[in-house]
DNA sequence: CTATGGCACGGATT
DNA sequence: AATCCGTGCCATAG
């Protein structure tokens, strides 16, 4: 079933069992960052290069043949083969396919936006700027903002901060009006800027956004308003103005609960923890997953220094060996890493397929604590393995991997489809009904909770469909 | 009076 | 022990 099966670890010491632990929360980024430090300072630690498979550019087993190329699984098309590949697959994407599979394809998904964007500004800009322009494009989160430091692109460009604002100026101003700022004041005070060039816009409004203060309950409007020494009717006005034209997420059309999805608590995907493909991209092949290693190589113990720690100097010996026991223990806890997420992704995999294949409509609602007990490994476990993981499904969207056990995903998303599908409007009671025909029972508060989750509007302002 | 958002509580989950 | 999530109650807007 299962075409690569990682080896079972057994000896479990405490020191183990604690690096472990600690290793199994981090992000493959900051795993590659570990693993550089322990190869920096522990001489007993190397690489050593794979075999990959000449045809399809996958790692080898260290055994036997290639999983992909000499055994295609296709007996078995419901079941997905799970096998560790390097990072490397996820960079070349098409140098690791059979099939020649148009770049812009791979990254369609993601670059609608960028694109889009590029397309407006680039006649304004000069060759080299464009390529600032793209770069700083394709790390847009989800809501439009920039995921990364101004400062740390112009590093990478070799360019001023001045030059570098200036594009990001021109992003911004382009049509989701606001793109590419790196925060949401800096997203609604551009629009504000804008509008301003049109309309009237009330005073003060550009100092409450940038000190936060329209994100405040009503209740510390008083407070405010002694702030900046105007009545409290002003500010009132000010932040209904700003919920009225301004949108803080450029890339949503509509304004969310602001509170809901807390916006320094936006999350930053750039490289996936796991992979699920098909086989070569073809959907008549299984589906693969692949948990993404932090290396090129394998990460194993030195044999020459294993040698050659006999043959050392008596005062040297004792130093060798604790980088000796060291290393082989970190080469353990990573095995030990990729073998619980391994487990987990398999069982995971199999339980979700559905949602997977077919979106968020047919996510079934799982708890980490019942998959534990399925593996009979302690809820923490579980935890730690999700933790700060992302994972890019077939239709190339990246989510982290928590994603997997949203207990309201399906719902939310049921109730989407509701919406789009009405005539009329319906009122969040009438939406309970609804859902309750299709089998979900669910309290009318909780409508508005997952309404404000998808940046859906109250029925009032809805427009009624055709 | 109806529809919706805020706050807070309690149970489940981590 | 800390956090998350669904829900009930109440205030407010329309």
């Amino acid at each position: 079933m299962f075409q690569y099966q990682y080896t079972e670890i057994k000896p479990l010491t405490t020191a183990h069992l604690a690096q472990t632990m600690a290793l199994l929360t981090l992000s493959i980024d900051e795993l590659q960052q570990e693993i550089d430090a322990q190869l920096a300072k522990n001489p007993a630690l190397e690489i050593i290069e794979e075999r990959r498979c000449p045809a399809c550019h996958k790692r080898l087993p260290p055994k036997g043949k290639c999983p992909i190329c000499s055994k295609p699984s296709t007996e078995h098309p419901d079941e997905p083969v799970v096998f560790l590949s390097p990072r490397e697959d996820f960079y070349q994407p098409s140098g690791a396919t059979h099939q020649d599979v148009p770049e812009d394809q791979f990254s369609a998904a993601v670059e609608e936006l960028p694109t889009y964007v590029l397309r407006q500004i680039a006649p304004e800009l000069k060759e080299n700027e464009r390529i600032i322009a793209a770069y700083l494009l394709t790390h847009l989160d989800e809501d439009g903002l920039l995921s990364i430091p101004l400062i740390e692109a112009a590093q990478y460009f070799h360019v001023p901060m001045s030059t570098m604002k200036e594009i990001q100026t021109k992003i911004k101003k382009a049509d989701p009006i606001g793109v590419g700022s790196c925060s949401t004041q800096e997203a609604m005070l551009i629009q504000l800027e804008l509008i301003s060039e049109q309309k009237s816009i009330p005073e003060y409004a550009t100092e409450i956004i940038t000190n936060g203060d329209h994100l405040a309950s009503k209740r510390h409007y008083p407070d405010i308003a002694k702030k900046y020494n105007l009545p409290v009717k002003q500010i009132h006005d000010i932040v209904k103005f700003v919920g009225e034209n301004l949108n803080p997420f450029p890339a949503r059309s509509y304004w969310g609960n602001v509170r809901q999805p807390a916006p320094e608590a936006v999350q930053v995907y750039r490289q996936p923890d796991i992979i699920i493909s098909y086989l070569n991209e073809d959907p008549e092949n299984p589906l693969s997953v692949e948990i993404i290693l932090p290396t090129f190589g394998t990460l194993q113990v030195n044999p020459l220094f294993k040698t050659s720690i006999k043959e050392a100097d008596q005062e040297k010996v004792d130093d060798w060996k604790k980088d000796l026991d060291k290393a082989s223990l970190f080469v353990k806890c990573i095995q030990q890493r990729y073998n619980t997420i391994q487990r987990l992704m398999q069982k995971l995999v199999v339980y979700q397929h559905d949602f997977i294949l077919l979106g968020d409509k047919y996510m079934k609602p799982i708890t980490r604590a019942s998959l534990s007990e399925e593996l009979s490994v302690h809820e923490s476990t579980i935890s730690r393995a999700v933790a700060n993981k992302t994972i890019q499904l077939p239709n190339k969207k990246i989510i982290p991997l928590a994603g997997f056990f949203d207990r309201s995903l399906n719902v939310r998303s049921v109730l989407k489809e509701i919406i789009e599908q009405e005539k009329k409007p319906l009122s969040d009671a009438k939406l309970v009904q609804s859902l309750q025909a299709r089998g979900y029972k669910v309290a009318r508060r909780t409508i508005a909770k997952y309404r404000a989750m998808e940046g859906l509007l109250p029925a009032h302002l809805r427009q009624p469909n055709a």
